[in-house]
DNA sequence: CCGAGTTGCCTAAAAGCATTAGGCAAATGC
DNA sequence: GCATTTGCCTAATGCTTTTAGGCAACTCGG
């Protein structure tokens, strides 16, 4: 007597997705997930090659989530607007899934990364600066840090940097926006040069 | 007959950093670091108490290893030149010792967290600020935000993010540090609230 | 509607890591 | 020189990963 679950990686993804967002991404195992679908854990291996590939999916659907999140808030917004609809989506989605977001943070190989939705990301922030007056090679060394900003802010917030202490770090967040806003609408040109002489 | 290596918490935590710089903190496990000193893996469990508490140490030497280096590089500066000593101590760190950098990166339990080094960054960081001309509250939003930056940009950078593109990431760290520089000098104020009409 | 083939989950087994309990020899101290 | 402590060991358990091979249950052509 057999009994049929309906496994396919499609579930299997999101199912993983789910437990990351409950234990911890680091506690995705294979293993887990087959006693969270009542099976044995031999039968997920016709659905995912092994572990990695199922860490690898599940990441590549994060990437795939905060895109979409992100392309529907930057709809018909531009300026400060576009920048913090934008940054905001990275940190709900953060703060919702944050087994989801640990997962996105995986190291792909590069094949996998250009495939992914992770290209998408680069271009939206692009899109971002095009309320701003910057070009290249400013635009790319400001999508950079906009990355770096966000990333880090919620990487740190995650871990609990910014909790138990005043003032609230949503204030911060607002405040460092504010701050970006002004920074790419002023943005700096590179300093002096020892080759180039101003005098 | 019995051969005594000389185990040592120290010692121990010592050789896991270089094993993580070595094949990544991920794959720091109790089993490798005993085959490292061709001994049983339970020895190792009279100097640690398990895997975790293996992992927070290699933590908090990376921690202790960060802040002094990052105190030896604010000495005698202020202003620019600090925030950018500051700013190439973590990133020099991370591209010397990926594996500690990560190690740093673990999630501490409140009361490990305030007795490690971590409250030293913190104190340097808004040290830095003392060259610009910030109070509070926006030191600490600047101070966050700065900690973001950081620790965002050096972490996509060794995750690979910048790499294989042009302009190469040097050249955007510099701009970066530019930008980071104008914008404290010029932080914007906090933009209006609707309950304080201006007109 | 029934037999052939495919599919889906299973049992079994090997290997690696984490962790604990208990032993014995070597170093230490009086 | 003997008692004690210390340091590494053997042994054992349990969990995770992964592969190989089996059998029941669907599916589909006749």
């Amino acid at each position: 007597m057999t009994r049929r679950v309906g496994l396919t990686t499609e579930r299997l993804t999101r199912a993983g997705a789910e437990l990351a967002d409950e234990v911890g991404f680091d506690q995705v195992t294979v293993s887990a997930l087959a006693r969270r679908f009542d099976v044995k854990v031999a039968s997920l291996y016709s659905h995912v090659k092994n572990s990695q590939d199922l860490k690898t999916r599940i990441a590549l659907l994060a990437l795939e989530e905060m895109a979409d999140r992100a392309a529907a808030a930057l709809a018909g917004r531009a300026g400060k607007d576009a920048l913090t609809a934008f940054a905001n989506v990275y940190r709900d989605y953060a703060r919702e899934h944050p087994g989801r977001y640990a997962a996105a943070q995986l190291r792909l190989d590069p094949e996998t990364a250009a495939a992914s939705a992770g290209v998408r990301h680069a271009q939206m922030t692009r899109a971002i600066l095009r309320g701003y007056d910057l070009t290249e090679p400013d635009q790319t060394h400001a999508v950079r840090m906009l990355g770096s900003v966000f990333h880090g802010y919620v990487s740190l917030e995650l871990g609990g940097g910014f909790s138990h202490s005043a003032p609230d770090s949503q204030e911060s967040w607002s405040r460092t926006l504010d701050a970006l806003d002004a920074l790419l609408r002023n943005w700096p040109a590179p300093p002096n040069t020892p080759t180039t002489p101003t005098g």
